[in-house]
DNA sequence: GGCGTTTTGAGGTACGCAACTCATTTTGAG
DNA sequence: CTCAAAATGAGTTGCGTACCTCAAAACGCC
């Protein structure tokens, strides 16, 4: 009936017996503190691993003293899909303190890249890791490696630098979700012919360009009897979005789909509500926030692609503290999934 | 451009002080041990109210000296979603370890209540906490309840007994995932009618009562014209479901959806591939296994609505650890969620 | 005021490890 | 073989809490 023998929890001590050596060397390979030789090094690590030996995480947090920093650089502004990841760090503040864990937020002008650059080279030294929301710029990959050559540990956070040195990288793939968006598109259309209006922030957002990318290319290889528009740019602005999509209504009235690729969902939403279509245009956006939840359940908006701004605030934070502590990041529990959130399964 | 001060990170002695009582006083306060006046007691806890303080879990855990055990108590056999909760215990065993967290697996006969009572029974002072994959009985019920009063944390995972007096529900409302799969085949089918299939493992398995109470409301309530035919029971079997499915295709060639509420799904699959009609009927299944991803990127399923087995591990590991700290659980990160997976949104 | 009881203080030990010092041993180069 | 450098051992201290003991003080009751 039962299984797996409780480990006796064994210590340091154990394995310096066991390896032959003094404590102060075991502590001195588990630390890659010089001056031990290659072959006791090996020998000492060879016994850490026979046993499966894993120092306890309680006492070495305790034995360490000093607390570990963490600084998050967000970007300054309204944007709700990060207020609610600065929200989610503020509800961890019990658990943090509890681990003696301190995370400050950074606001800082992030769509600047020598703006961002700056504020990453001032907080070399002063933190054991930063989580960023990056802008893939040569100027931010330089600030990210020096920050990562100074030893603080770093993340890119819904947004990735991928050709710099980061440790980790917590969000979403925005082709993949874009695919998802056209193949939503398609198959909620069915296979009745028509025009599909697709609006964006702006093409030069990265993630917005690749969502655009993706929804394209799914549009293109199996749906191509619908007739995509000409993308629109609403600059996440709702207002602006509304007039857009207002117009567009009105040019078009064989629409049959719509696609928001950014923020300005509730402008967007109401040019559909006031042209009176808002039932018969299959409509699909991102995030989940009081707005889209609201106009999922009335029906107006068929579908939010979302990431889930809790699990990103999370996933840093203890990407972050793994990294810290040399301790194996859990893969799968920090893979930020795409969620296809419709009236039904809203959490 | 920074806010949040890093707060001074108190400690007991401190909180003794401007309590102005001895460390001996303010730890009986802290553990509910008797001997303290009442007026002491308050004016203790609101000295650390005042200074929102938490203990430090690194040297909690320590002095503490003895590990924690939990217990999983799990269905015997092959079915793979519960497979794969067990493996991802396995993934967590380095994280388990280093905090001398003990967690062992216990197979038993779920389905049987007695059985599985007296499995319950025998855990009684073994164990910190125990999670159990629970049938809703009164004698399952009076079992948790009975290791609730003496003093073991329990968490339900995956199938709830919410008239007990259980600590946690890990798992998803089934209820709610019956209907975001009815929703799925009313809006995929489209507008045309016709008839869909529905088939369960058993209508006697609470989770599988559930979806289909929930399919069924929202496509009484929603998609009227569609015929729902009468219900199939798979028994979770591949043989068992293919046969019942393959004449069902054959004496209906009007159906134009398919729902399969368990397992079996291969077998399902398998009597759709053999009637050449994969593609032109809508397929919606639960979890995501080897098996139905591979279905996924072929075509053959439209949807897979799943929870995430990896998340429900761990949450129930990590339910089970604050509430033995007696610390506050993170409500939105323990929620699993219903997810709707599709080619482009697969983990 | 004296009594027993309750409450509080003071202090110690232990947990497992990090980080350090200093003495001693081993090693390798000349 | 000698000597300096490198490697290692031995030991200490402290992190913040849990848990324990024993003595002292405060309290309530008659």
């Amino acid at each position: 009936m039962a299984a797996e023998t409780v480990s006796a929890a064994l210590t340091l001590k154990d394995i310096a017996r066991e390896a032959g050596v003094s404590l102060a060397t075991v502590d001195r390979v588990l630390h890659n503190r010089p001056g031990v030789r290659p072959d006791t090094v090996r020998r000492v690590q060879e016994t850490i691993a026979r046993n499966a030996f894993q120092p306890h995480v309680a006492a070495a947090e305790l034995a360490r003293g000093r607390a570990r920093r963490f600084a998050f650089v967000m970007p300054t502004g309204a944007n709700p899909f990060m207020q609610q990841i600065e929200a989610y760090l503020g509800e961890m503040s019990a658990w943090l303190s509890a681990r003696r864990l301190g995370v400050e937020l950074i606001n800082t002008d992030v769509f600047d890249p020598s703006v961002l650059a700056v504020t990453l080279e001032t907080l070399s030294g002063d933190y054991d890791g930063v989580a960023v929301v990056a802008l893939d710029h040569p100027g931010v990959r330089a600030a990210i490696n020096d920050l990562v050559d100074a030893g603080t540990k770093v993340v890119t956070l819904v947004s990735d630098v991928p050709s710099s040195r980061r440790h980790h990288y917590v969000g979403i793939d925005n082709i993949a979700a874009g695919r998802t968006a056209g193949a939503l598109v398609g198959r909620l259309v069915g296979e009745k012919p028509g025009k599909v209006a697709i609006i964006a922030g702006s093409q030069g957002l990265r993630d917005h360009a690749e969502r655009i990318f993706g929804f394209n290319q799914v549009m293109a290889s199996e749906f191509s009897h619908l007739d995509i528009l000409p993308l629109l740019e609403g600059r996440d602005e709702d207002d602006r979005s509304e007039q857009l999509i207002s117009r567009l209504l009105d040019k078009h009235p064989d629409i049959i789909s719509l696609y928001n690729v950014g923020a300005g969902t509730q402008g967007v939403a109401k040019a559909l509500t006031e042209a009176g279509r808002e039932r018969q245009i299959v409509f699909i956006a991102h995030d989940l926030t009081a707005m889209t939840r609201r106009l999922l359940l009335q029906g107006t908006l068929d579908v939010a692609i979302s990431q889930n701004p809790g699990h990103e605030a999370r996933a840093a934070v203890r990407v972050l503290l793994s990294l810290a502590r040399n301790e194996p990041i859990l893969s799968e529990q920090e893979n930020i999934r795409i969620d296809i959130l419709m009236r039904d399964n809203l959490p």
